[in-house]
DNA sequence: CGGCGCTGGTTCATTATTTGAACCATTGGT
DNA sequence: ACCAATGGTTCAAATAATGAACCAGCGCCG
């Protein structure tokens, strides 16, 4: 490992609830050598990566990524055009929705969007990092990745989030399989107990999946209209979500008309 | 310089008009080795911060920096508080409205609105980078920034964008005093000419500058009474975002109701 | 008080990594 | 068939990263 993917590894130790870290824990967590830490740190402060407080100069991001961000979100505007279908589909489906984006080992949530319909509904981060394997999401982005990114995936153990997980490698290839057939993802309580969450892969230019678009419901509110009503509205947006970003979907994706 | 901060310092060839650098570019560009250049690129690949196109090669900013400006929002959202403030400025002065953030030797534009009222309006890409001396953003924010940081930006030539810009440091320090007294900066055609634009300086938990809020107009629209709207409009805004991001102003810093 | 345990920060000889000139393989243009 | 690009690779030499030990400062507790 060179010393950039150390430093920029660093980074991966910022999570939703844990926005601040002090040098200590920093060289705890990530079992490098302090003075390394150190070093890395500094040098990434100056490159406007992180920040350090005032007082208790822990280190926390720094505006630089917000500036990259805007950077990629000009070429690539996938953050702005999903906040507005997200907002519509959270209003057409009652629930709610969510963007992720495939990584090398794990799915980013990105953004989110609520219903007011219902009092009882699932809530999200921003920002959370989830696993391939226990997802909807996850599981829409690698049906549709290169076969030899899946078996990477695969080859590491799968966590078992919860009793429905799937762990078994083959399992899951079966379950992408029958994604592959009808171009949507569900998984009941496979990540969280009581949560029926579907899904759509998003594609880019190339036609392999960056992302995914999903809804997640109370299981107990899944009634097959319910579940009709999700399903029509996913297709629908994905579609148009992978369009607006400039991409297409592969040959072989089952059109929005089918089934 | 260390490898990191080189390896970072590729990141910074990206721009709005410059989304996708191949390698021989960037070569070019940065003055690296070839070699030098593919390996950082390389680690930078590795972990998101980059990816690169199927056919052409070309790099261009990966979903990590999605993840980490998202991560950073769920602890300081100003791009998310700002993105409404700026509809709602921009729709009370009629005019274009941007917020920008003070970097170590430049500010960056980071979100921007427009105003349907004039046909003829100020025009602006996000994630544009601009100076301090020439804008009325950088000055709002080196007006209430560090002495030493101040002269630090300084003590580099002072770029001339138009006739009318300041490139004498003593005239620089004599308008961040004048802008003290009132809380405001405003700059007409000292960065583009025929553009009257407004500021003031956005405040972080540690009663400093981090940013500012800033409308832009045309020269040629800017009456005493337009004049006043804005000035009291930006004032408000300005406490409101200093606010919604858990900031505060210094001691000094004069009050809305004042003047 | 005075020592303990923590924090962030620093040093410097040892070690491992980065560096860059030259190289190869492809591609596209003339 | 050539030339000039492109991305990618190699390996000895040079340079940078490393980490154990070391300060200094702070809050705590008996």
């Amino acid at each position: 490992m060179g010393t950039v993917s150390k430093a920029l590894s660093l980074l991966s130790f910022f999570a939703p609830d844990r926005t601040e870290i002090g040098l200590s824990d920093l060289t705890r967590l990530s079992g490098m050598n302090k003075a390394t830490v150190y070093r890395l740190m500094g040098e990434l402060q100056e490159s406007g990566f992180v920040e350090q407080g005032e007082n208790d100069r822990a280190y926390r991001l720094g505006p630089q990524v917000l500036h990259l961000a805007a950077l990629r979100e000009a070429s690539t505007p996938i953050l702005s055009v999903s906040r507005r279908i997200l907002r519509e589909l959270s209003e057409e489906t009652g629930e709610t929705t969510h963007v992720s984006l495939g990584h090398e080992t794990w799915v980013q949530t990105l953004s989110h969007a609520y219903s007011p319909r219902h009092a009882t509904k699932v809530t999200m981060d921003d920002a959370q990092t989830v696993t391939y394997h226990a997802t909807s999401s996850g599981l829409a982005i690698l049906a549709y990745a290169d076969p030899a990114f899946v078996e990477q995936v695969l080859s590491h153990p799968l966590k078992m989030h919860t009793s429905k997980t799937l762990v078994d490698p083959d399992e899951v290839r079966a379950k992408l399989a029958q994604i592959r057939e009808t171009g949507l993802s569900d998984t009941l309580g496979s990540f969280e107990l009581e949560v029926h969450s579907h899904a759509v892969p998003i594609f880019g230019a190339d036609h392999k999946a960056l992302g995914a678009l999903a809804v997640a419901a109370p299981a107990s509110r899944m009634s097959p209209d319910q579940k009709k009503t999700i399903q029509a509205a996913l297709r629908r947006a994905g579609a148009a979500l992978t369009h607006r970003i400039g991409g297409s979907p592969p040959a072989d994706y089952p059109q929005d008309t089918a089934r």
